[in-house]
DNA sequence: CCGGGGTTGTGATCTACATCACAGATACAT
DNA sequence: ATGTATCTGTGATGTAGATCACAACCCCGG
C-alpha cells in the first residue's frame, strides 16, 4: 500500500529510502466504506487525501439541497475541498466514499513542514497543482464549447473505466445534463 | 514597473532586494499592442506572462472558427497555454492584447533554474497554481449549477471592473452564452 | 468629415435539454 | 425470502437559450 504511494511520486520525481520514509511519517492512513464521508459540508477539511483503493465522489450542494458532482477520485487521484484545506475555512463541498475506500491522508501542517523539509516534494505538489488546473481548464472548455452529447463521448473515451463503476446518475450530475438526458443519448431517437 | 512584479510576489513571499534581483533577472519584458498576439494557436509557448498592465483575453477557437474566451487576463495575473508551455508542444489556446498591454515574460527553462536556485519562488508558484486551480473549480461548479442569468450576475459582482473594459459580445463568450442573450437579461422580458 | 467595421438592442423562430410522470429492473437490508 | 429504495428507460410537455435577421449606434482611420 505504501508502494503505490511512492510510485506515484516517484513518476514525478525520484526519493531515496530515506526520503520516503521521511514524506511517509507526514501520512496517516485510513480506511472507510461505501457511503462514508471524508469531508462533510459545513465541518472543517483537516486532510487532503491520496486514494489508494477505492472511489470517491467530490459535490457541491446548492441551497435546493440539489447535488453536483464536481470531481470523481480514483485510484492515485488526490482529492480535498482545497478551498477550505487551505484557507481553514469550513468546507463548501462533501466527499464520498462511492466503494470502500484506503486514502493516505496529510494535514496542513505536516504539508507545510514537509515541503519545508524536502524541496523536492513541493516541486512534486507543484507539478500536480499545474496539472490539476490544466485539467480544470479543459473541463471549463468542453463546458463552453460541448453540448450535452459530446461531453458524454468526450468523457466516455477519456475514462472509460468509470461507466463500469458509477451510476448514470452520477454521471449526468457531473456532466451537467438530467439523468433523463443522458439516458437517451445512448439510443438517439 | 518592477514594483508592480515585486509587491505582488511579496504578497505571498517576502523577498530581500538580492532575492528579488535574482528573480528579475529570469524575466524579459514586452510591450504589446491591442489586437497583438502573445500567443498563438498552433506555435510555440516560449513565455508564461505576467501582466503589469493592460488586459487580454485567453481564447479557445473550435473546428468552425468560433472563439470562446477561456479568461481573461488583467493587472496583476499570470496567464498562458499551460498545457503546451509545460508540454512543449503547440498552442491549443491563444491570448491576444484587447488593450495596449505590458508583460514580463518567463521562459520554461528560465522558470526552473529560478525555482531551484531560490525555494521561496517556487513556493510562491505553487501557491499561485493552488489559487488557479481553486478559482477554475469554482467556475466549474459554475457552470454546473448556475443559469446564464446567475452566471452574469456572478461574475459582475466578483469583477465589477470588467464591465467598463470589455464588450458585451466578449463577456457573453466568456460566460458560455450568446450576446443576444447576453443583452437580454439587462431588461428581463 | 465621411465611411466602414465592430457593437448593441430586439423581434421571430427553432431546438436542446429540463421537468414531470410512470413502470420495470436491480440491489440492499431485515 | 420479502419488502424498500435506488437505478434506468421512455413518453409528454415546458422553457431557456440558440440562431437568424435587421436597424441604430459609436468610434476610429483616412
Amino acid at each position: 500500500m505504501q508502494d503505490k504511494l511512492r510510485q506515484h511520486i516517484e513518476k514525478i520525481v525520484p526519493l531515496t529510502d530515506d526520503e520516503f520514509a521521511f514524506v511517509l511519517s507526514h501520512f496517516t492512513s485510513k480506511k472507510a466504506k461505501k457511503r462514508d464521508w471524508l469531508i462533510q459540508e459545513g465541518k472543517r477539511v483537516k486532510h487532503v487525501f491520496f486514494v489508494v483503493s477505492g472511489l470517491l465522489k467530490l459535490v457541491y450542494r446548492d441551497e435546493l439541497g440539489k447535488e453536483f458532482i464536481v470531481s470523481f477520485a480514483m485510484e492515485d487521484w488526490w482529492e480535498c475541498d482545497y478551498l477550505a484545506y487551505y484557507t481553514k475555512t469550513s468546507a463548501t463541498l462533501s466527499l464520498q466514499c462511492l466503494e470502500d475506500t484506503e486514502v493516505y491522508c496529510l494535514a496542513l501542517e505536516d504539508y507545510h513542514k514537509l515541503c519545508a523539509g524536502l524541496q523536492k516534494i513541493e516541486h512534486f505538489f507543484l507539478e500536480k497543482s499545474h496539472r490539476g488546473h490544466i485539467g480544470s481548464q479543459q473541463r471549463i472548455i468542453s463546458f463552453l464549447t460541448l453540448n450535452a452529447k459530446e461531453r458524454y463521448e468526450h468523457l466516455l473515451k477519456r475514462y472509460p473505466a468509470l461507466f463500469q463503476r458509477v451510476s448514470k446518475t452520477l454521471l449526468a450530475s457531473y456532466l451537467g445534463v438530467s439523468r433523463e438526458t443522458l439516458s437517451r443519448l445512448h439510443s438517439p431517437k
